[in-house]
DNA sequence: AAGAGCCCCAACCGCCTAGCC
DNA sequence: AGGCTAGGCGGTTGGGGCTCT
């Protein structure tokens, strides 16, 4: 599951974590707290970097640190604020209580895999229809390549639904994505938007909002009023409804 | 039963940004 | 203003466990 632990060449250990490392580093914190976490591994006696106590305490050790077994109410919040904020983990994982941003990310990736897997139609879709980001030359060009590249059907669905995803022609390319560079492509992807037609694209966000959760997890009205539901969030719509049924399903 | 392939997730890596000098 | 450092973030990888054949 984990990496075999192994020392690199400056003498400190990577790869998993044993139980007494994991006993060490949390009684060092519970003590003195993190105030630095470089010099952190050096007075609590653990030959480790910096970087991966402060991983392995985030993501694992930390009080209040949920695991496994994602509720539908989770599920959905992920689902509804992925479209607000694209790849941007640590925003979703701000509000999801006792959930890491890395979880989540792992969380989705597989889920969405699997999701894009079990239903066939989505790549059908691809093949039938003009990609709804057709009007951008650079997505479309990409779009192409990818297509070519990877030969199965279940790689078709997948980048369908991940082209739908906000940072998703940039997520996909060779070249790192960027916020600004999506930004930057908005113009082209709101005027499709704005020259679309059909009752799915009119339809209000809020069908697919459940109202019912607890407060501590963000509003509704939070969602709908914040100023960045732009033009992507409607382009995800995409991803909504084509993998909804059947994230629906499975939890049922 | 066993080998192959896939899935899942902890951990790593590289980059970016904020803060300090 | 520019360089340096530390912290944080998102993408990717490694490999044990699970499922399929």
């Amino acid at each position: 599951m984990v990496r075999a632990p192994f020392y690199d060449k400056s003498g400190l250990k990577k790869g998993a974590w044993s139980p007494e490392e994991d006993d060490t580093l949390r009684v060092y914190i519970e003590e003195h707290g993190h105030v630095n976490w470089r010099s952190l591994p050096k007075f609590a006696g653990i030959s480790r970097c910096g970087k991966s106590c402060r991983l392995r305490w985030t993501n694992y050790l930390r009080p209040g640190v949920k695991r496994g077994n994602y509720t539908q109410q989770e599920d959905d919040l992920i689902l509804k604020l992925h479209q607000e904020f694209g790849n941007k983990w640590s925003m979703i994982a701000a509000k999801l209580p006792g959930r890491t941003d890395n979880e989540i990310k792992n969380h989705w990736n597989t889920r969405f895999k699997k999701l894009a897997k079990q239903n066939p139609t989505s790549s059908q879709l691809a093949k039938e229809q003009p990609c709804k980001h057709e009007s951008s030359p650079t997505v479309t060009s990409q779009n192409t390549e990818l297509g070519a590249q990877s030969g199965p059907k279940f790689d078709a669905s997948v980048h369908q639904i991940l082209e739908s995803s906000p940072l998703s022609p940039e997520t996909f390319s060779s070249d790192s994505s960027s916020l600004s560079s999506n930004q930057a492509s908005a113009s082209t992807t709101t005027s499709w938007f704005n020259e679309s037609s059909g009752d799915f694209w009119t339809e209000p966000y809020q069908l697919y909002v459940q109202s019912n959760y607890p407060d501590n997890y963000m509003r509704e009205e939070e969602v709908l009023s914040s100023p960045s539901l732009t033009f992507y969030d409607m382009g995800d719509m995409d991803l909504f409804n084509q993998v909804m049924p059947t994230w629906q399903e499975n939890i049922d």
